[in-house]
DNA sequence: ATATAATACATGTATATACACATAATAAAA
DNA sequence: TTTTATTATGTGTATATACATGTATTATAT
């Protein structure tokens, strides 16, 4: 890849801008290494990134693990999914999505019955409630998702590649 | 800068290897648009980071943020410091610190007092013990970090400027 | 000096994570 | 078929986040 030079320099003719290092978002001079820095460099971002979309959701009176499993729920719509099937999409895999539909059960954006088919699994179903407030949320969240991610496309692209190269391991 | 392509290829000549597309994590087949695509790329690789490391704290009987905690202080040690010092320093940002405060001293691994200086402000110090398990705690850390993030010096750099370039917004 | 504002922290509530364990239903094995 | 194992989910507990509110202390203003 050859990538542009990231230059900040230039923004600062602009009235003013937080240049928001790893040191000045941790108060933190120095890291053990440029491996350890990233490490923690996404881990603050995605903190970062995760509150400032959480705060958008907030008029919609949602969460964001609520709205990731209305939009896994919408995926398939009018399809039924199972516990399994929806916690198997989710960002962060430990999520409880039992109690997260029980609130989402609650404010009728879904709907739950035992299957016909294996009477173990519980299966849900977006409303069109859920519809149609997910796609309220959807409006802002893609806006603040692209005003939060100033990168071009080739930066997005290599920042997805190293992540990715991050996770993939031998075994 | 100048990248050397990520050739994931050259891998497969080894036994068994998980390649961790976003698209195999989420079972999504596709993204709204790349920079989409890196916001998810970001929050799911840090949920995949806290959750490996958090792991390896398990044996020491703390968790990620009182590890994170106590690191700050052991940072300043032998200075005390306060909630909001300590607050700022973290990770998360809205940390409720002084909960997490509460189970390190139940621990004993900080201790907790008043300030004279500012009667408003609780001061902490890290004990012996807490430096002891801490140290501990960073071998296997630290260790592990690097075993997680197996990318090159340039490559973590980049990352990491990437990131940063995310979070730089004007105003 | 007194009143008001700001600060630092504690605490309460709702939600979520992380994980152990219980239970019912299904699959597999003897 | 009966037993055993597995699977899918529910539930309980400890911890954490996110945020609102209360309280004591300090700073500021009149």
């Amino acid at each position: 890849y050859i990538l542009p030079k990231i230059n900040l320099e230039i923004l600062y003719v602009h009235t003013y801008i937080c240049i928001m290092k790893l040191e000045a978002a941790l108060k933190s001079s120095k890291f053990k290494s440029n491996i350890h820095k990233a490490g923690l460099n996404i881990l603050y971002t995605a903190w970062w990134l995760k509150s400032s979309t959480t705060k958008e959701l907030k008029e919609f009176g949602i969460t964001h693990e609520q709205y990731n499993v209305l939009r896994i729920l919408k995926g398939k719509h009018p399809e039924q999914m199972c516990v399994k099937d929806i916690a198997s999409r989710m960002i962060e895999k430990n999520s409880n999505v039992p109690r997260i539909i029980d609130r989402l059960v609650i404010k009728k954006l879904v709907k739950r019955a035992t299957s016909e088919i294996d009477k173990r699994e519980t299966v849900m179903n977006i409303t069109a409630a859920g519809i149609s407030i997910l796609d309220s949320c959807t409006v802002v969240m893609d806006k603040t998702m692209d005003s939060l991610i100033d990168l071009t496309e080739e930066e997005a692209i290599v920042i997805s590649e190293l992540l990715e190269k991050i996770r993939t391991k031998e075994s």
